[in-house]
DNA sequence: ACCTGAACACCGTTCAAGT
DNA sequence: ACCTGAACACCGTTCAAGT
């Protein structure tokens, strides 16, 4: 009900320190976004950084917000006329920078944090939950562009997720011996395609 | 050349140190994981576990190449004759219980750290190979037990990794509504065999 | 309401000193 | 060779104090 407001001056202070964050983190890693260093990327004091965000994991939770944001805008805009298989090529690259900037964190951070608040863990999961409906939806929409069908179990829209960070992050922990990156998501996507949709008949 | 001795007292010490690690890392998370709390797990000071191992860091390593070298052992015990699927199977819950304890760690730390030692990559190269050698040896002797082949392409094991992976960080983030993770792994075991053995001509 | 920085309780790591 | 713990330079977080 309240959204689509006009920016706050609260929010675009948020902006500037979750800018700040990502910057760091694409420099230097996990270990550079430190608290200090945030704050003096920002341009603000280290106790302000506490005025805008409860603590680090907030600034994380953030983050993936607004990475998940990117991800509906991006399979909403994503064209489904070329069919299922194009939809999954196009979103392997988008998911796997996912993974390498927050989402291989989150495992991390999880499990420490007991709860926070109510709240944000229900804004977390909005947010989440946004991301693969539209997911299921392109997925949906792909194939009826094909004339075809998604399955009806709803781990069909899971496994698709898992097959994509899989890819993901064997690509950001590398392989023992140099592989061909094109050809393994092919294999990934033909794999994905072929168990996602209702098998023709004859 | 050097394999196989007997353990020596460091060997020992070494030990007591990774099984503390274990289970401190089982109890509270990475973050339980401090320097002060495995010291006095181990039973020894602060500075005595910088005598063992180099850094933090190393001690990670040691960690992982532990599950490296029990997922070899299991993939060898697999027996051969109940097929591909089987096998599969079998593999779900180990990979994921590797990934939960350490493995979902490894992509964070890794990017921090420039290189280590040249011999300590080396060593972790090489316990990361055995590993996937043995699951290439148990794949292809599952599907020769079946009559089939395997897929010729070096990309074929690596998806299998990636497969497995995928469901073992679904299992550890959760999905934002319950799912049937049985239903889940079925789905990714059937991508997996069918995508992975020399398609029968008729 | 917004902002500061000293202070606190940690952390990983080093190192002089002991046996 | 093996072992200790004080000391160092950090870290995330809190909070009295300012505007």
């Amino acid at each position: 009900m309240t959204s689509q407001k006009e920016p706050s001056a609260a929010d675009d202070k948020r902006r500037l320190i979750l800018d700040a964050a990502v910057e760091l983190v694409s420099e230097g890693g996990y270990s550079a976004l430190s608290i200090r260093a945030l704050a003096s990327r920002a341009g603000m004091s280290l106790g302000l950084l506490y005025y805008y965000f409860a603590d680090k994991h907030a600034v994380f939770a953030a983050l993936m917000r607004d990475q998940q944001a990117t991800m509906v805008e991006l399979l909403d805009s994503q064209p489904r006329d070329p069919g299922l298989r194009s939809l999954l090529l196009a979103m392997v690259e988008p998911t796997r920078r996912q993974w390498l900037q927050v989402g291989r964190l989150v495992g991390v951070w999880r499990a420490e944090r007991p709860d926070v608040t109510v709240e944000a863990r229900e804004q977390q999961l909005g947010s989440a939950r946004m991301q693969f409906e539209a997911l299921e939806r392109a997925l949906r929409e792909c194939a009826d562009a094909e004339g075809r069908t998604l399955r009806a179990e709803p781990e069909i829209v899971p496994f698709v997720w898992a097959s994509l960070m899989g890819i993901a992050d064997l690509h950001a922990q590398g392989w023992v011996t140099p592989i061909d990156e094109d050809r393994l998501t092919d294999i990934t996507v033909s794999a994905i395609e072929e168990h996602v949709l209702v098998p023709i008949k004859e």
